[in-house]
Order: C-alpha cells, then structure tokens, then sequence
DNA sequence: ACTAAAAATGATTGACAATGACTGTTTGTG
DNA sequence: CACAAACAGTCATTGTCAATCATTTTTAGT
C-alpha cells in the first residue's frame, strides 16, 4: 500500500469513527506501528488531524463548518430577502465592511450604482465587486481554506486603519446570553475588530441561528442591529429584542 | 503498445482506480519501469496526473469546468511551460511571493504538495492556492478593476512585511535599455515593493513581451532573471543576456 | 531502397525515501 | 510509586527514483 494510499484511508476511518486507535490502523492497513506514527506524525503537520495519546481524531469535529458552495444553496430565498432589507439601510457615500461568507455575498448585486466603498476580507467578495464596479479594499490576512476568508493578526490590523459607516456580517450563532458567536476563533477577532471600526453594526443571520452557540465569541447582542427572516418563535423573538433591535423581514 | 495508446491507458485506469502503482502499471502494458517513470514524468508536465512516491493519482478534478481561469488559450501551452521552468526553481520551505497575473497563475498547479508559504496580491490566485492546499497570505490594497489586482500604498505598506525567498513577477515589457515596465503606475510600485523584499526574483515573460515599452517602469533587468520560451530573435537574446540571466525554455 | 538522425525503450546505477525492528524515554493508570 | 502502554529516535533493509547509456525502432532525406 502506497503512503499516500495510506494516509487518505486513515482520514476516511476517522471520518466515519471520530477516534481512532493506531493499533486498529495498524491492522487495517497491514502496517507497522512505526510507520502508522510516521503517518500521523505527517497529517498533524497538515492540519488534518488531531494526535492524542493511542490514537489520532480529526481536527475539526465540533466546529465543523460547511463550505462557502454548500452553504450558497440552502436557504438561498431568505438569504436574498436579508441582503436586500440590509441594503435598504446603506446610503450613498457610505464606507462600508463586507464580512466573508455567503450572507454578505448576497449583498453586494444591492450596492450597483451606489457609490459606496468597500471593504472586505472575503476573496470571493472582492471578485464579485469588482465585476459590479465598485470601489474595493482587500484587508491583508492568511486566507482560511474552505471558506476563503483573510483571517489573522495582519487581518486585525489592517481593518484597524480603516473607519466604516456600517459593517455587516454573517453569523453562526445568536443566544440571548452567549451573544454573537462562530466557530473559528480566528473569525471572530477579524469580525470585532470591524464592529468596532464601524458606527453602525448589522447582523444577517436566517432563523435557524437563533438559539445557537458556537465555540468563539464575537460581541454581546447589544452591540448590532440583527436582520433576519419570520420563522423565529414570539419567544425568541422577545428575548432578543429586549437586548438589541430586530428587524424581521417577511419572505 | 504505442507510446500514446499506453499513456491513455495509465490514464484510464487511474479514472477507475484513483491510485496505481508503478508496478501495476508494468504488468499491465508489459513495459519496462524506465518507461512507465517516462509517461508518469510526461503525463505530469501535462498537468494530467500528480506522481507520488510508488505510482500516480489523478490531479484534482474539481476544477474540471473553470470560469474565467482558463481563458485565453492564446499562449496557454507557452504560459505553462514558462511556469514549470520557473517553478523548478522553487525548494521545499520557501516563502515565495506571486505578482498577479495570468503568468504567475499558472505556476500554482506547480506547487502542490511542496510545503511552501505564498503571499500575492491577486484575487484569483489566493482563491486557487487554497484550492491546492497551499499556505496562502493576502496583502491589503484597492482592487484593481481588470486584473483583480490589489495595488496602491496599503499593498506596498503590507508588501514590506515580509521576506520572500523568491518572487515571481509578470511583466508588460523588457527592453535593454527601459528595463522592466508595465502600463500601470500603481501595479509598477507593488511589483517594486516584492523585489525589494525578495533574495531572488524571477519574470515570467513570453518572448512578445521583449522590445516592448510600456508607460511605468518597474526595475532594471540586472535585478532580476527572466525565464521565457524561445522565439527571440538572436540578436535579442544576447543584448538582454549581456545584462541579466535569462533562461530560454523549448516549446 | 538505403542511410543518417531522432525517438523510444530497457537495463543499470547511485541517491534518496519509506519501512519495520529495536531502543530508551515519557505518559497515563491503578 | 510501579507498571504497562504509548511514545520519539535511531538503524539497517528494502523500495523507489532520476540520470545515464546502449540498443532498437521510427522517421526523414536523398
């Protein structure tokens, strides 16, 4: 057996099996303990996995994130109807912060023949407003595999030198008293630092993130305007609001 | 077996089979190793297959149907070959910068599992590098309409940041006596910025682009080495040659 | 048809990577 | 603390590789 042949069935086992032991890889590949190690000792560096003593688990097993294609066709429809509310509150002249994601992506057919300035750490984002024609800033930053946002203490810093009028962003997570949260903590410094270059703050989160937590914390509730879709319980919908305007557009 | 006929059978079992051996290959088309490593190397110059140690897989092929990418298929074979050559200079660990560009984009494929760190300023290539897995850093600055260039004072600023160990640079014209020049002003500063921070510094050309002048100058040719295909005149490959490397790869 | 040049092939080689066995050390558990 | 499992490091062996050369096959020119 090949050593990359190798080392992709011990993904595809810790795909299925969340840990795995390496004597168990041992025997399903036939291979030696040493060479198992070796294995391992090479995919941590990579990034793929996660070493613990016995075995290997993947690194990302909670704070899973679904890539930015597989994210862009479901809940397409409410995704649209969330840009164009936030659109709505964008002025001609505006300076403004695009977060990454597939969210704020919907956004930017809204801002044609605005004359606003952008300013994004989405690689995707730049490209698509550049074909709309409009004036875009790229943040410097270490471009994150998946979703293909810039990322990092060089994203912070180059966000620091700008001053927004409105910052939007995506979101994974909204609890009334876990606040804002997402996945990677790396994201959510990026996504402070913008909130707190820009005056005003919006968020656009579809339903279903309400109620959610996720591992990083980005900003208390207070702090941002929140924009979604109808489909949250007149519970939650109280909860939040007590804390931080909500806009609820009808689809 | 025909040369040809046996390169499209590698190529057809590797569609069934995702990894194959050398020595399977052998068996199968009764040829001798020497000659199977000779299709591997050639398939692989092809971009058709990736080599591993033992045998071969194939490339990545979810970039099957590709948007704006692969567009001009004027000078594509030429662009290609020029990128090997000059990712033959790259070793394990570098840090390399890459200048955006059609040139330098087609060097990405080149380095895939090579275990180095990227930094660029072109839009299309940060998406491509994560693609192949590839570290990757953005530096801050205004896109460029067009070129999905990111250029102006930010970009030099985050430019000089870091170190590269080697930096690939498109270019507009090479002339013996203007140098290295391209249209745009801005662009010109950036490319400037990269040489300065970079041991070596490699230019992409096709041998159209010698002779030209363009409006903004980048450096002189003793700065940098230039790799391009062969199709100069003699009397121009051997003015440039008096004043910098120039390494002339076959078609 | 004949011959020289070019291309393809198979065998060989030294360099290098991968492997498995073995070592002493570290880590977790009772 | 004791003990076994898990570990990183080293070494000899094996497998794989690119480079080279001699031989055969194909192509081109006369």
């Amino acid at each position: 057996m090949l050593t990359i042949e190798r080392q992709n069935f011990i993904l595809s086992l810790l795909k299925k099996k969340d840990i795995v032991t390496v004597k168990e890889m041992c025997e399903v590949t036939k291979a030696s303990e040493s060479t198992i190690r070796r294995d391992l000792t090479e995919l941590e560096k990579q990034q793929h996995i996660k070493r613990v003593h016995g075995g290997a688990s993947l690194l990302k097993k909670k704070r899973e994130e679904p890539t930015l294609l597989e994210k862009s066709t479901v809940n397409q429809r409410e995704k649209v109807v969330i840009a164009q509310k936030a659109a709505s509150f964008i002025e001609e002249g505006d300076s403004l912060y695009l977060d990454a994601g597939s969210s704020t992506l919907e956004l930017i057919p809204f801002l044609q023949n605005k004359s606003v300035m952008v300013v994004t750490n989405g690689i995707p984002h730049v490209q698509m407003l550049i074909e709309y024609g409009i004036e875009t800033y790229c943040i410097s930053g270490k471009a994150k595999e998946g979703t293909a946002a810039l990322v990092g203490t060089k994203a912070v810093e180059a966000i620091k030198e700008y001053r927004f009028d409105k910052c939007f962003l995506g979101i994974n997570g909204i609890h009334s008293e876990q606040g804002l949260t997402t996945p990677d903590p790396e994201e959510a410094s990026v996504k402070r630092a913008a909130l707190s270059q820009s005056q005003s703050n919006y968020v656009l989160a579809d339903p279903a993130k309400f109620g959610e937590v996720s591992f990083a914390n980005v900003a208390d509730l207070a702090n941002v305007q929140i924009i979604t879709t109808d489909g949250l319980s007149n519970e939650q919908q109280e909860t939040i609001s007590k804390q931080t305007t909500l806009e609820v557009v009808p689809l």
